[in-house]
DNA sequence: GATGAATGAGTTTTCATTCAT
DNA sequence: GATGAATGAAAACTCATTCAT
């Protein structure tokens, strides 16, 4: 994460800024943005509380940058996921895959995630959930581009169009990981990412 | 909801009551819990702040109290969708029906509803969401039931598990909801409950 | 204490407001002055707010009010615990009873009255300190006046003057008392009034 | 009372904090505790409320650490004053002397000291009043000590208990500074210790 | 460049008092 | 004449942010 060939002074910078962030993602995750005080932050991460406002210009922007700094990872792995393979099946099931996998090995984030983009943010005002719902609208198209294309490819029918089939298939992940996020042992979030896919691959009426 | 056979008295009580709860739910809905002053809904109700104190003990106290309330509505619309139609398939179209004008109709509120149920609670401490988190899994029982039946009459194939298919279902309504309160011109949500429904009841895969 | 030849309206006022009084004073002597709200006041005397603010101004003017009053008795009972005898020793004897057994039927107002009297009033701005301080003054005076006395008949020693002496007589009262107040049974008031007028009475030192 | 080999961080500390319990002292004595803000505390000791929370954790505890403080300096003095003497004699007189002296010079928290140790504690629950009482029970017994060996000497004949006998001699200086709080002037307190003792040591009544 | 003491605006909550019914 | 709902000033306390060292 940190570039190794950076100057030493720079390097150092960026990791006392990870620390700083890992301390607040901790202390958001657990008691809400509201219910954490920036000396608490400073205390956890170590610092002096002078020092975390030389990187953060106050509360929002830190927490701002936190949920940006995650957010980028997250969308990085997932858009490889359906960047690299090449089969359109292969595509949406590496998805699936990539997204649970991401998503429980940061558990403490996605509570964060979930408000952010779906429109619950802890700091209403921010402005920050705007940006990132816009990625993630435009990801959803990249998405909807895979059913497209399916289509196109005689792969898929055309039982919906491609975008609300792309809203479709990344809610019920959203919708298997909360569950999971609540009680990780009786909703485990499926190994076989086919056990979500058939949902949308196969007809569940009878006719 | 303010039965009318009350003493007037009472029901005059009721009717502030709602006046409190009614600015409550616009301004934390706008501003999110923490960011709304007690004062600024006393405020905006029109009455002083030591009235609003007698209706309610404390600020979770109200917050509470119109979590409830209006859950609790949705609870009886939703429970009552799917008891109605005799048919299995009948329910579940019901449901999305149902569940998209009952939430459409009190767009302010879902964003609360959704931090409550979604894990995001605005008051971590509450322990408001578990109580409303369990009565909504024991809600998606009453629709996984929907799809065992369905599958015992024949009328659904068994292409995923019961509960895993209720999950589905909601999800994708949530997510739909959620787009479209977003931006409603630009994501509506689907007038013909059959849009999201054949996205289960059909394959999408060609074989 | 209700005269009786009262008009029956008249009665009943009075009646009420002793009520009040009684509530008050038992809130106040448990909880103190500042911890006790109006409120409470009414409902233990079982009256409502409104009418106890018919009876008195505000809550400094019922605390006077009740200050007053039994500050009342209790002088009417002391000057005439000296007034009965016609022996000086006989005059101190009886103060001693009489204060003795006046202070322990009334308890819970003594805390009170202490403050009052010895300059930690509840309320310092009340002025109504300085009344009692006034009158308590002069009757230490007419207890001086008995030292005087008693001196001129040849009765005491003129030890000290006659007003130190009752300052001394009272304090050593009072503190009987306040112990007393304290723990009942590790610091008995003494039944006999002896005990305490020996200590003025008798030298201590051996020559 | 500051300790001068500190280092200057914590001189400067503590220097503070003397400012800030000297500021409550003028401020609780002149109107008692309730009617004080921690604001008008913060005001006159020329410190932000923030300061003062830094200090103290609350107004309770402000309170508690102004008469633990000054009490602790009486008590100092006074046990040093009954400790210094060898003669029971000189040890009542020089208590007499020390007491009035240290009372005198603290005129202010007398009336605080008075309500916490007379039982009329401006805070009831706080208690502070029973450890303090029992610290002063305790050192009445020393006091009784005093009286028991003069009696065992020989110096004292038992015209009472030794222990009412160290509640009248402490009462009566009581007494004597409550007047002497209320009016300097009209109620001096002695100058010499022995207007004081003589009351107990000699006997009132001629024989 | 780091530090953390100091700041004070802003929050929740209480309660004496009023006045329309 | 009694009532008690409504009022809002004032209190305790928190915490994001600044800035002198």
């Amino acid at each position: 994460m940190i570039q190794p060939d950076l100057p030493r002074k720079e390097r150092e910078r960026l990791r006392q800024r990870e620390q700083m962030l890992a301390a607040a993602l901790d202390l958001f995750s657990e008691k809400g943005y509201h219910n954490v005080s920036m000396h608490e932050i400073a205390q956890k991460a170590e610092f002096a509380i002078g020092t975390l406002y030389k990187y953060f210009e106050n509360k929002e922007d830190l927490y701002k940058a936190l949920v940006r700094e995650v957010s980028d990872q997250f969308h990085t792995a997932l858009v490889q996921a359906i960047t690299e393979p090449d089969d359109v099946v292969e595509k949406l099931r590496n998805y699936i895959k990539v997204k649970g996998a991401v998503f429980r090995k940061n558990a403490p984030f996605i509570k964060i995630f979930f408000a952010e983009t779906q429109g619950v943010s802890f700091n209403i005002r921010s402005g920050l959930d705007r940006e990132l719902r816009e990625r993630y609208t435009r990801f959803l198209d990249r998405i909807a581009l895979i059913f497209e294309s399916g289509m196109k490819q005689g792969r898929f029918k055309r039982i919906a169009e491609p975008y609300p089939l792309a809203v479709a298939l990344d809610s019920i992940c959203n919708g298997f990981l909360s569950f999971w996020l609540e009680s990780p042992e009786r909703h485990p979030f499926p190994e076989d990412p086919n056990v979500i896919l058939d949902i949308l691959f196969k007809g569940l009426l009878n006719e």
